[in-house]
DNA sequence: AAATCTCTGGACAAATCTGTCTAGACTCGG
DNA sequence: CCGAGTCTAGACAGATTTGTCCAGAGATTT
């Protein structure tokens, strides 16, 4: 059993045997749910079964064992959540400010970083080595995709580092509160956020852009 | 049996009687200390009751139930880490800068506001709606004594509440990471920090003032 | 000296979770 | 139609954890 990306599991879906009731993509869904919903100690092998219907020996036909499973959540944290994120900072922009909201975009889309499933993972990275070693290798290469962008706009290496960091920082802190925040509270704040962490006032173009596409992201219905 | 203050808590090791092995106290720094390292989840009475080197049946002296001890440590987190982080915000100083310095005196102290702690209790509030309303008053608490911070030092409302939104979540960005920063390359940037969070340029004073509380906050003994 | 209070240890029950084993149901190819 | 391969259910063993109960050790009070 290898893994699949979603095209080929859906293929894979309509040539399997008929008395599949789950396949392998079910388990692994559930098990992200259930990480970040609840964090790593909850994700059991009973509750998923529970949650598909199916029997625990149904898991161990598809995974050698819990920790199997573990592995390949982390794997694909860090593929979709960094790798998301980065795509985004690496985005050409004219302006900083519009490169600024670009990056902004990853975060206010639910199909882009999810940071419910960030802060379970570092959670998680708290009780284990293996794992803390995973997320510092991503918060190295997030970070230095943003100072990046900063420099393609003509910031000196030091203040990109800088600012960089206050804008990565800045994101995880805002999430790490969880606030119950309505989008026209957070994109009143749009034109300031962006004055303070890129020192440069951006366009009323630019700012009527993001909040048309942020509204519009809002109001998508929910993954 | 209520609760003691340390002071109090040495008196009554005092006088107890002296086939007593551990304290409720003990009990209660040993808990905080797992909660801390290993999140609330890893609170067991067996583990503690291992660490202490006493049965499980010495704890159901002390108290009720596991959850009777862990609605201690939730009203101890917020009375210490909230407490610390408001009375900061509060002390009066003559510039902004400096009253930032302040502020970040109490999240560089490691007697001060517990980061780690606080993330603990963060995670813990994730899936206990009880512990969500706590973190949530806080939060707003932490925010509204630093925007005061602000204000007193002559910034508009508006712009207060937003320069405080940035300074509190950055900070907690900071610490979600879990970066091993030496505290030198953290003090490099200390005048960055502050000029953008204020947009007022520190004196060298201030800066080498703080830089020297934390040289000395960092070569202190760790608690 | 006896009674009482404070605190601890060990046994027990019950719940929850992981992993293994085996029987068997279902599908597909020949 | 039959055998091989794919997938699932249920039983079992073992580990971990919470909470209860009771006996009893040690100190204090009467």
């Amino acid at each position: 059993m290898t893994d699949l990306s979603p095209t080929e599991e859906i293929a894979a879906r309509e040539t399997m045997p008929r008395n599949t009731k789950v396949t392998r993509a079910d388990w692994l869904r559930v098990a992200f749910d259930l990480l970040q919903s609840d964090g790593v100690q909850s994700v059991k092998v009973l509750t998923i079964g529970d949650r598909l219907g199916v029997s625990r020996s149904s898991f161990y036909w598809y995974f050698q064992s819990r920790q199997d499973l573990l592995d390949q959540l982390l794997a694909e944290w860090e593929r979709t959540n960094t790798g998301i994120m980065i795509a985004h900072a690496n985005m050409v922009a004219p302006t900083i400010t519009a490169a600024l909201n670009n990056f902004f975009r990853c975060v206010m889309d639910p199909d882009g970083f999810n940071h419910r499933l960030d802060f379970a993972v570092r959670e998680w990275a708290r009780r284990d080595g293996q794992v803390r070693r995973v997320i510092d290798r991503s918060d190295a290469a997030r970070h230095h995709a943003i100072a990046g962008m900063f420099e393609r706009h003509g910031y000196p290496p030091d203040e990109a580092d800088m600012r960089a960091r206050v804008l990565y920082y800045q994101q995880l802190g805002y999430y790490a509160l969880e606030l119950a925040e309505t989008v026209e509270e957070r994109l009143s704040r749009v034109a300031g956020y962006l004055y303070c962490f890129t020192g440069v006032h951006p366009s009323d173009e630019e700012v009527a852009e993001f909040q048309a596409y942020a509204r519009e992201v809002a109001a998508r219905p929910a993954r």
